[in-house]
RNA sequence: GGCCCGGUGGCUCAGCUGGUUAGAGCGCCGCCCUGUCACGGCGGAGGUCGCGGGUUCGAUCCCCGCCCGGGUCGCCA
């Protein structure tokens, strides 16, 4: 029997003009000129290939065959009397001397055009996924997919790591996201459920002793879907090391990830090493977020001193009653502004829906006058507010007022927003990397007004279990203790956050006796990593890039759904398998599961 | 769960202040075309305008409810 083909449909080149080969592929257009020329365009996961019918035989041959059939074609291949310089292929075409159908397309008309399925409705796209994978726009994300994947395995084992796979059916955690649950056939009422993350397992790894460890590791959560996040499952860069500090954690990922980034990017700079770190109280402060933009050169400045109690209801102090209603005052400047009084309006309409604070506004004309938005209260301050923000002609200011958290994030969006929109203030073609720091270990819970861990409870506390006691002692506030944790964020987008672990079980303790939990709790709920760190247990730490995040940072794709090969819909539904669906009784009876039939 | 946007031939979309027979491009079918490559030309088929109710002489259009999709907030240790 022939082989099914000699070569890919995108290699042949005119140096393999008059050779015989065999060629398979989809028939992905046939152009037809007159009764005795047509032109077929045959497309393969390497690239596409013109075939010519000159024969009214060959002719009828393809015209019988759907579009999107595969096809095995023998032929010829001879130079083109007209080439296509846009085509890989171009110079040369196959004069067929044999046409096999391979697989039959039945449907005279597909749901979309294949070369246009990004155009088409998601669900269509969703339904026949494999169908929108065959257009090569869509099929270049997975593909990177794969190499980046590839490359971060490539670099992570250069780096001493070893994969190492983690349990999928594994018991429930008590904190975090909710969790997928599977029922147990042999332990009735019982539920394995999906790992959140292989944090504990991980964490156990450390303990037996494997140095690094890593893992390209699917993660479940039952969370709702956004568009950079994908419902029910995801993929991470799960990472950790025994014996190590944040720094060889900061110093394996600077090493790791700027040349994948710079090589499978769409940009082709990246931050080297050392990436900025910011601590989170002076990212909260200097750029009103956790996760900067570094690529904009924006920041936030405080201007509550000079323009509080100007007179404008929102910047006052005191409320009628003369309570004091801790308003901060946020101040962006932009610098060398040009913009309309339209654009001014639809750009802070933006950052009104974005932060659901309204921000206001003013400008510096030409002639050094506070001009627009709220200038009339600003005016009678003009000397303080100029010298606070070093103010010059042509500058644009952006306000946000409220309580501090409210401020900084208006402060934050304007910081975005206006970087992104007004000319001249953000570099954007890199892969800008910094960590945040310091994060705080605990805060006041908004609805409970009590301590709780602000992350989770697994960080060190800086400073260890004599920070804690002098906090039990009163001695500290609680809430100025920070965890050895850390986020990094590249361009805006956070990737992971990552800990220096707590593996002390006495300073565990501790760490929840101050949240009024204690070591029973402790143990309830982390049996087996409590356990086990009373056994030895190395310092250690880690991180966990998403992957599908840094993938779309990397194609500048705006939904995760593009690349991800098979993506359930914002409802966590897989419209092509028809998940999730229901079962037979039989199988809800062997696991022990009544029916409950759903009353809408 | 809240809010915003959308749902019109297989696909993408237009459709005015509510008014005859709901249009266009792509795709599909037929005919023509000797070098196309987003081939071109001519002709044709194809629509419960998401579903239900209401207002009206008359609803794709206005109102109410529901369903579906996307975005966003909540949520995501």
């Amino acid at each position: 029997m022939m082989q099914s083909r000699t070569h890919t449909c995108g290699e042949l080149r005119i140096g393999d003009a008059g050779k015989q080969v065999t060629l398979a592929g989809w028939l992905e257009n046939f152009r037809e000129v007159s009764a005795t020329l047509g032109f077929v365009v045959l497309r393969d996961f390497y690239g596409t290939t013109q075939i010519v019918a000159e024969t009214e035989e060959m002719m009828a041959t393809f015209k019988d065959i759907t579009k999107e059939s595969t096809i095995q074609v023998t032929g010829t291949v001879r130079e083109r009397s007209s080439k296509n310089p846009k085509q890989a292929t171009g110079d040369i075409e196959v004069v067929p001397t044999e046409v096999k159908v391979l697989g039959k397309n039945i449907h005279a008309s597909l749901p979309f055009e294949i070369n246009h399925s990004k155009e088409a409705d998601e669900t269509a796209r969703l339904q026949y996924r494999y169908l929108d994978l065959r257009n090569p726009e869509v099929k270049k994300n997975i593909i990177l997919r794969s190499q980046v994947i590839a490359a971060l395995r490539e670099a992570m084992i250069a780096h001493g790591f070893m994969e190492i796979t983690t349990p999928i059916l594994t018991a429930s955690s008590p904190e975090g996201a909710r969790d997928y649950l599977v029922p147990a056939r042999k332990h009735p009422g019982k539920f394995y459920a999906l790992p959140q993350a292989p944090q504990q397992f991980k964490q156990l790894l450390m303990t037996a002793g494997f140095d690094r460890y890593f893992q390209i590791a699917p993660c479940f959560r039952d969370e709702d879907a956004r568009g950079d996040r994908s419902p029910g499952e995801f993929y991470q860069l799960d990472m950790e090391m025994a014996f190590a500090s944040q720094e060889d954690v900061f110093s394996i990922m600077e090493d790791v990830l700027p040349p994948i980034f710079a090589k499978y990017g769409k940009y082709d700079r990246a931050s080297g090493a050392p990436f900025k770190r910011i601590p989170y109280l002076e990212a909260m402060e200097k750029y009103g977020s956790d996760k900067p933009d570094l690529r904009i050169d924006l920041t936030v400045q405080d201007v509550t001193g000079v323009l509080k109690d100007t007179g404008f209801g929102p910047f006052a102090s005191m409320d009628e009653n003369g309570e004091d209603r801790k308003v901060v005052i946020k101040a962006v400047v932009v610098s060398g502004f040009e913009g309309s009084r339209k654009f001014i309006d639809k750009t802070l309409a933006d950052v009104e829906v974005q932060a659901g604070d309204k921000p206001y506004w003013f400008r510096v004309d030409e002639n050094g006058d506070i001009v627009g938005g709220i200038s009339k209260f600003v005016t009678p301050v003009k000397d303080a507010v100029v010298s606070a923000l070093s103010l010059k002609p042509g500058d644009f200011v952006g306000i946000s007022a409220g309580k501090l958290r409210a401020a900084q994030k208006t402060a934050g969006v304007l910081v975005k927003t206006l970087g992104a929109a007004v000319p001249g203030h953000m570099d954007k073609e890199q892969y800008a990397f910094c960590w945040i720091c310091d994060f705080p270990m605990y805060e006041i819970g908004e609805e409970s007004g009590e301590l709780e861990f602000c992350h989770n409870p697994f960080s060190m506390p800086n400073g260890g279990l004599e920070t804690l006691l002098k906090a039990e002692r009163g001695e500290i506030d609680p809430l100025s203790i920070t965890a050895d944790q850390y986020d990094i964020v590249c361009n805006g987008i956070e990737l992971s956050s990552g800990a220096v672990r707590n593996h002390d079980p006495e300073i565990m303790v501790k760490a929840f006796e101050l949240v009024r939990l204690g070591e029973e709790d402790v143990k309830s709920r982390f049996p087996a990593m409590y356990n086990a760190f009373t056994y030895g247990a190395p310092p250690h730490a880690g991180i966990a890039p998403g992957v599908d995040r840094m993938v779309m940072l990397l194609s500048g794709e705006d939904s995760i759904r593009e690349v991800i090969p098979f993506p359930m819909n914002k409802n966590a539904q897989d419209i092509m398998m028809g998940a999730p669906s229901e079962v037979t009784q039989a199988q809800l009876d062997e696991l022990h599961l009544k029916t409950t039939a759903v009353e809408e």
